[in-house]
DNA sequence: CGTATTGTTGAGCGTAGTCAAAGTTAGTGG
DNA sequence: CCACTAACTTTGACTACGCTCAACAATACG
């Protein structure tokens, strides 16, 4: 199960064992609990067992940035084992089932094992720049082109994890989070996927996304193709 | 010279033997020389000697995202050790001089040497927490707010470099990558910093500012005082 | 079945964008 | 040292995208 992580690296049979050696502790965890706080200083890294999660920064004036979505098999709260106090919350969307790894020995067997270590550090990579296209979602793109890419996104990862495999998957997320993700109002969200729906593009039933028209999501989403077509 | 890392983490002098054993490169770069371009795969992580860069990512419509700005003593490039693409776009301000680290030595190092594995590891952190401070900053705030925040950033970061020693210090960034940097044009840049300057909460001069209001600019930048108030 | 959360509408407003031109500064070479 | 050029800053008029506020409808949930 641990093993997941092993999509970022190639693993031999003894890291594997490394790995489902660690201790670990099981937690149920519901939409307003904690996985993170900002200003905690974290022990634990948190494996997404099933169920989705965001991390997110308040403002001064209250405002919430959702800085990413996170789905099953997503590997949380990496960036807090080096003393550095954790710098965003980490909540549920709704119920989530998830693994806490304590960091030490994690680190530990890292070290132990370059093989792991590159692993970890090729998972923040990732995190790292998917962070770093949010930023250009939020700050040049226009609305419709920041829902669509987000779409996009979530659409790739999801299938990348296997977790989907055609053009309708999950869409949990509620209008006003998706305002918060992207830097806009929740009334607009609302306007701008309405629109997308009477355009043809998209058809929502309850908390999922039926794709119809992945050429046109894509080009205003300013995504590469890539996996995308094979629906 | 490289044992400036140690910021990070408490190295002995082994650590710091080997690091300074390291293989470098010394390289001059210009304003138009690419440290690194989005898709390379990177061999070199980039230590600032002198000068200023800055990150950023191009979008389809030929918009620009900067990421970060970069001050001397800065370790750029981290993120490419894991043979995953290269993420965003690296380009001085200005001239550079800059030390050019294989990162195959360094991941060794860091592999025998747990301390200098750590505080790479920080120092991977605190960019990645650099970018969603960004990323709160131009999704959750208006203009002002935006262009204080970066001020403040920019102060705290010189400071804390002991590069500036005051209210005054470089602000070497064109309106227009400013606003690139903000989600801004750099129209509305430069008229939201004529007004900082029309109410008296800076001064510039030439590629230089000075702060004359601490207290209303972080106020209105939604920063923790911290370092700041010592001016 | 009642309550809280989420989604949907409309009218009016304001912040920031666009376009285009003129003014400044800095950098370069004669 | 000056002339010339390119890069950067400043200005104004106009536009528009997305925000605000407020009320109502539709779901989900206990």
């Amino acid at each position: 199960m641990v093993a997941r992580l092993s999509r970022r690296s190639a693993l031999g049979p003894s890291e594997r064992e490394a790995l489902l050696a660690l201790p670990y502790q099981m937690a149920n965890l519901d939409r307003d609990d904690f996985i993170a706080r900002e200003g905690d200083e974290m022990t634990h890294c948190c494996l997404l067992l099933s169920g989705y999660a965001y991390a997110y920064k308040l403002a001064g004036n209250g405002a919430r940035q959702i800085l990413s979505f996170h789905i099953r098999g997503d590997l949380l709260g990496l960036h807090g084992g080096a003393a550095e106090p954790n710098s965003c919350n980490l909540q549920p969307l709704a119920s989530v089932k998830a693994l806490l790894v304590p960091h030490k020995p994690l680190l530990d067997i890292a070290a132990q094992y370059p093989e792991i270590g590159r692993a970890l550090w090729a998972e923040a990579s990732v995190s790292n720049a998917l962070l770093g296209e949010w930023l250009l979602n939020v700050g040049q793109r226009d609305a419709r082109g920041r829902i669509c890419h987000l779409l996009c996104e979530l659409a790739r990862r999801q299938a990348e994890a296997g977790i989907c495999s055609g053009p309708d998957f999950e869409w949990p997320m509620t209008q006003e989070q998706l305002g918060d993700a992207t830097g806009l109002t929740s009334v607009h969200v609302n306007r701008v996927v309405q629109r997308l729906r009477a355009e043809g593009w998209v058809r929502t039933t309850g908390r999922r996304v039926l794709i119809c028209d992945w050429h046109r999501l894509s080009e205003a989403g300013d995504c590469a193709p890539g996996l995308l077509q094979a629906a």
